[in-house]
DNA sequence: TTGCGTCATTGATCCGGATCAAGTGTCAGT
DNA sequence: ACTGACACTTGATCCGGATCAATGACGCAA
């Protein structure tokens, strides 16, 4: 016999499963934000959930642009490959950022989870038909694309131009200023990614990112915690990133 | 007396100053393709033409972000600056390119004429306030914004992961696909910009540059010829820049 | 014509970050 | 406790592109 509180979370996971939108811990962050709630339905019936482990592919570079996705747990890394296996991560996407926005015919990169996570699957097509219904949705997606656009020129800046101690720098802040955006503390950040990957993202080696971490921990610039966690001297980071303050 | 030629070109620059989009040699390019004919003076209504001397800036980063522009003649370079000076160029505009795309408060970036250039200026308040007339702009806004950032994403993997001989040799195929894009011959590139914008637009020095180019016309990739122009080796060039094929 | 300013090329040298090569935890499975 | 497997750190050396420094090639104004 179920106790009640079984019976509460098993109720709550058959609504997750019928009503994924209503019942969406993303959903205030994301391009849904621009359907209300009688007309929730609609979204959901273009939705579907999928969970990724570590290293599950979500989409593949030049495959047909099929879906929206919505990362709503977990993180993964959207990355390019040049043909001999040289790798650049375009970026991070965490909880509530919106992945595969694109309005070509086939995807221009490929998006693995880097930690077990969950995303909201959203057919291309459908949702696209229902831009003349909710033309909000139309803005938000704007408005979403504009985002990332200008997170790419500023990433263009690091790349091109920053030394590997900006580089890093830019980096950790841009965790915290995502972690504060999302309402969670600005200042222990996590690294849920690699070295690698961090380097992938950087423009640098696996080397070069370690030995700039240690460096930057000698200037008490940074503490290395347990389970990842990193503590920032957040204002002397500022003025080593190469922001304008 | 004038003779009937000279007034036909009177005429005709009067046109343009009054009804600046119907005559807009652009227009087919540009997000204006998304008004019908009738509602042409609607978009003309808030449009100025602004003529620009080489170096003169159109926009400045952080300053409040009030016109959206239309390149309708020239070439203009979209750069960001670090506080000591050290400069990103985001990208080169020509004809027909959208500059200014952005839902933020303020310019992210500057803007500056390389060549004696023109540009329709669309105020943007006013602008927005077309969207719903005219569901087509928004979608054509992201539609160009997409485009951007995909192309930027490009240039991130450019910056991050290529050598200098891959990322001249991409850079000549961009001006080469670009042309052709526009209607024009693909081969011979004229080069619009100096070999200073060229680096900073590549994350290289002038000088990596200079020697990247005699290095290519050494290997019989690339002839210089008067005018700034530059005869490709397409195939050749394009094993070279890392492309996929 | 000369002189000057600007831009591109070329050479010599330097250096930040890449590459190559060991270590050093740390944790899961046995 | 032992053993891989894996991720990270650290050290030694190398190299592609940066920096410093002339030199050439125009166009333009006097």
């Amino acid at each position: 016999m179920l106790q009640p509180e079984q019976k509460q979370a098993a109720r709550a996971i058959v609504e997750r499963l019928t009503e994924p939108c209503a019942h969406c811990d993303a959903r205030h962050l994301s391009v849904c934000q621009a359907v209300e709630d009688p007309y929730l339905e609609q979204l959901a019936a273009l939705v579907t959930t999928i969970e990724l482990a570590p290293h599950d592919t979500m989409v593949t570079e030049g495959d047909p642009a099929g879906h929206y996705f919505n990362i709503t747990y977990g993180t993964v890394k959207i990355y390019k490959l040049l043909p001999d296996g040289r790798q650049q991560i375009i970026g991070f996407s965490f909880a509530g950022d919106f992945v595969g926005l694109s309005v070509r015919e086939n995807y221009a990169y490929s998006v693995e989870a880097l930690t077990p996570a969950r995303a909201c699957r959203f057919d291309r097509k459908r949702l696209e038909g229902l831009l003349t219904k909710f033309p909000k949705i139309e803005h938000q997606l704007r408005s979403q694309t504009s985002d990332e656009l200008a997170i790419a020129q500023d990433q263009m800046l690091l790349l091109g131009r920053k030394t590997a101690k900006e580089r890093v720098a830019s980096f950790l802040l841009q965790l915290s200023h995502r972690a504060k955006r999302l309402g969670q503390p600005a200042n222990p950040v996590v690294l849920t990614m690699g070295r690698a990957d961090i380097g992938d993202y950087l423009g640098l080696t696996i080397e070069t990112v370690s030995r700039t971490f240690t460096k930057l921990r000698a200037e008490k610039l940074i503490a290395l915690g347990a389970n990842n966690t990193v503590h920032l001297e957040l204002n002397a980071l500022s003025e080593l990133s190469g922001a304008w303050n």
